[in-house]
RNA sequence: GGGCGCGUAGCUCAGCGGGAGAGCGCCCGCUUCACACGCGGGAGGUCGCUGGUUCGAUCCCAGCCGCGCCCACCA
């Protein structure tokens, strides 16, 4: 074996051997239980960023576990259409050649978008190879792939004939650069300085007006009503009245209703349901109509109200700023800081604009889902999570389907010119009413998490029945970040439900978000991203996964590189530790142990890996991985192979060594595959390559605390350079082969111990002289203080004789 | 405004009812032939603040203070 481990060659060579040699290969096998996970599809014009680093690394080491278990393992992967977010990388492309997507028109432009996902989509699978995830990469699944566009057709053809898909009018948040609407989970929200203007309405009748507060005055020339809290004794005899609209003097009447708030500005606001969401819930419930004085692309449209067309928001605002200020309707205007919707992908500010939308009713298809989260059938981790997880479901609205982009499923929905829907899975050749053939497609393009929804068995084959299905569906278990639980698992739920009859997995492991050492969000966008692959670069892919599991412990965790610096070290152990073992010549591997730090490290590794296998199980990863730097540093290297060095040329400590060694490249196999499997190909007893190699059954943990003794008792000479009097032979032995050395150069601070002990003493007396305690406090607990004073007595009279 | 979470050694974090821990960093001593990418030793914490419960609280409860993320129609 080299002296020296260099991952980076070693790893891409382990890579492309398990991939080549298909053991990441899943086949249906009704011989073996099965263990799939469907991995979430990244966005296709994506790149590997820390968090799909971090969520493969704990699902590849659940894989990699589960396979060696025996189960016959799916690892999907996949990629995500990604709508608008792959539409706008698109043109951001083309803007650089100075056009847009109208220059070139739907078609040229979608085909623009295959051909520029060809060239530049698809790079992070070689990515996700890199960080060694053992995903079946035969098996690589787009969601605009032909099969999984007849597995979303099928999905809305189904909803459809359910009655569960309808078409409406509603206020939406309108992006005037993408021109589509955008769900509440595609927004992001962010402080602006605005300002509050207070304009007088003027009764229509008499004297006087009532003054309201807006931020958008703009908006004011669609205004239907004013309104006031009815039990607003400013207002009270306002109600039923009316007044004129500045500008353009139309009568509106005043109303009263419970959603205004009267602390708020004057405590009248103008009712504008073309453009403000809870204005379009208040001219709901009075019958008001609904007025729109704001375009698609945000800017004003003068045919309703017949000011300012074409203008923009601004140059309308100051226009009616003037208008105001000269008929002295101006009561005062403030600097006002409030949140705003922005689109989360343009950062372009929203618009609420009432728009025809196609929505899936929640009603019905949330019912099962529900039921499923309540009975704990399918759990989120952690339990917190899972609260939310139950808790979004249950408040989630109606799910507005349909995007006015170009990129993404076309809605398989036709309209002929009487106006008559026809709904099918492929193209119908006449309308199902009238049977006439001139028909035309919906040019809407459905929500990206609509397919997203399908992805644990459209991948598959539904709604074909396919071998895979069975042998896969239900799946086990899914990983993502927290942000996307509404988005996504809750989707995946209720569509699995639904479609398949099954829960598509019965646990979610919702990961930790790594933010940037600054303490902040880490994004590409504000400079504070991280590179994964420059991380594997430096310090080798079995490290970086290492460093991203321990630092995985809480919900927000702060990038550390120190835990990847600790994953390399960990690697370099153990690498050297094999080489001490094998490097003495070829032996067979078996757990001959003839003395007490044999017995001591097979036993230690049994309970290393109960503690282990529980930590995976409540997807603990943090704890998991500190569990095995421990293991391999203090107890394999520092202990057992510094007590068993000298004797190392022996048979059956070597077999025995050899065996330990195999037990603990099986447990950090799943962490880090690659170094394990370039240290397995050296033993001498490998009958298969170690990532299909059978995990270990955990054996007898009773002599693990067996050197306990002799830890003490080293201890204690280190720190006093007293040798402590009447160990047995096998103590002696162990003292002398590892503590020995200390004794040698005369290190330690003579007497410190005899200190520490006397000082553990008086705590002890102190504590039982305590009546309280002894009388009030659990009796296994005084009695534990007893021993533990008797035992500190012992240890210092083995010091100072 | 609501939800979740976090404040423990210089840094990143464990511990969560009975003796303050790890890794990194720092100091001291070791080129002992697996590993200086190493070994051994050490310094360094009123466990955010204030109350409460308890014989006993870093740990449980309440209230503050500070920080982060997610969500939200106060115009």
């Amino acid at each position: 074996m080299e002296p020296l481990y260099d991952p980076n060659s070693v790893e891409p060579r382990w890579q492309q051997t398990w991939e080549e040699e298909g053991l990441y290969a899943a086949d249906p096998d009704p011989s073996r239980e099965s263990f799939a996970i469907a991995h979430p599809p990244p966005n296709v014009t994506g790149d590997l960023h820390l968090g799909h680093a971090l969520q493969l690394s704990l699902a590849d080491t659940i894989v990699r576990t589960r396979r060696m278990q025996g189960y016959n393992v799916l690892f999907q992967p996949g990629y995500d259409h990604a709508g608008i977010s792959t539409q706008n990388a698109v043109e951001k492309h083309l803007a650089a050649e100075g056009k847009s997507r109208e220059d070139l028109g739907r078609e040229a432009f979608v085909a623009l978008v295959w051909e520029w996902l060809r060239e530049y989509g698809g790079k992070i699978m070689f990515q996700f190879r890199r960080i060694g995830a053992s995903l079946d990469y035969r098996r690589e699944r787009f969601t605009m792939d032909e099969a999984y566009v007849r597995s979303v057709m099928r999905f809305f053809v189904h909803l459809w004939n359910k009655g569960w898909i309808y078409r409406a009018n509603r206020i939406v948040n309108w992006c005037p650069f993408h021109l589509t609407s955008l769900s509440d989970l595609e927004l992001e929200h962010r402080e602006v300085d605005d300002a509050l203007t207070f304009v007088l309405y003027p009764f229509a009748e008499g004297e006087g007006g009532i003054t309201i507060a807006t931020a958008r005055v703009p908006t004011l020339l669609a205004d239907v009503a004013v309104a006031v809290h009815p039990d607003d004794a400013r207002y009270k005899d306002a109600i039923g009245r009316e007044v004129i609209v500045p500008v353009i003097g139309k009568r509106v009447p005043v109303i009263g209703d419970e959603r205004v708030d009267p602390e708020f500005g004057t405590g009248a606001l103008k009712v504008t349901p073309g453009h403000d969401p809870l204005d379009f819930e208040i001219g709901q419930d009075h019958g008001l109509p609904e007025l729109m004085v704001v375009r698609a692309d945000g800017r004003m449209d003068g045919s309703v109200s017949g000011f300012y067309d074409g203008l923009t928001q601004d140059e309308a605002e100051q226009e009616i700023l003037a208008w105001l200020r000269e008929h002295d309707q101006l009561v005062n205007r403030e600097s006002y800081r409030h949140t705003v919707a922005f689109c989360d992908r343009c950062k372009s500010r929203i618009e609420p604009l009432i728009s025809l939308q196609w929505w899936c009713s929640m009603e019905e298809l949330k019912k099962p889902a529900l039921e499923a989260l309540h009975s704990g059938r399918v759990r989120f981790h952690p339990e917190s999570q899972h609260r939310f997880a139950v808790a979004s479901l249950e408040s989630a609205p109606d799910w507005n389907i349909s995007r006015q982009i170009w990129w993404g499923h076309q809605l398989p929905v036709w309209q002929c010119p009487s106006r008559h829907f026809t709904v099918a899975e492929e193209e119908p050749a006449a309308c199902r009413e009238c049977g006439t053939t001139a028909l035309v497609r919906e040019t809407d393009v459905l929500d990206t998490w609509f397919s997203s929804a399908l992805w644990p068995f459209a991948t598959l084959g539904w709604p074909e029945d396919t071998e895979d299905l069975r042998a896969f569906y239900p799946g086990d278990l899914n990983t993502t970040a927290r942000d996307i639980i509404r988005l996504w698992e809750n989707r995946m739920i209720f569509a699995g439900l639904e479609l398949m009859g099954d829960l598509p997995f019965h646990d979610v492991v919702i990961h930790s978000l790594v933010h940037a050492p600054s303490g902040g969000r880490m994004s590409k966008s504000l400079g504070t991203g991280m590179n994964p692959l420059a991380l594997i670069e430096k310090y080798g892919a079995d490290a970086t996964r290492y460093g991203l599991m321990k630092m995985a412990s809480s919900q927000d965790v702060t990038f550390s590189e120190g835990a990847i610096e600790e994953g390399r070290k960990l690697v370099i152990k153990l690498w050297n530790a094999a080489r001490l073992i094998l490097g003495a010549g070829v032996a067979e591997a078996a757990e001959r142990p003839s003395s007490l730090e044999e017995r001591w490290i097979l036993a230690r590794l049994s309970q290393s890996q109960r503690v282990l296998e529980a930590n995976l199980a409540e997807f603990d990863f943090s704890h998991a991985v500190q569990e095995l730097y421990h293991l391999t540093f203090d107890d394999f290297c520092d202990w057992y192979l510094e007590a068993i060095k000298p004797r190392l040329g022996e048979a059956d400590v070597k077999a025995t060594a050899v065996a330990a060694l195999e037990r603990l490249l099986k447990l950090l196999h799943p962490v880090m595959p690659h170094v394990t499997e370039e240290i397995w190909t050296a033993l001498p007893s490998r009958a298969c390559r170690l990532i299909v190699a059978s995990w270990p059954e955990a054996g007898d943990e009773t002599e693990a605390g067996a050197l306990d003794a002799v830890k003490d008792v080293r201890r204690i000479f280190v720190r006093s350079g007293v040798l402590p009097r009447g160990l047995d032979e096998e103590r002696q032995r162990i003292f002398d082969t590892v503590a020995k050395p200390e004794r040698q150069r005369g290190n330690g601070d003579a007497g410190a111990e005899a200190r520490r002990l006397r000082d553990e003493i008086a705590r002890a007396e102190g504590m039982l002289a305590n009546e309280r305690f002894v009388s009030k406090a659990p009796p296994e607990l005084v009695e534990a203080e007893r021993e533990k004073l008797a035992r500190y007595r012992r240890e210092l009279d083995a010091i100072t004789g």
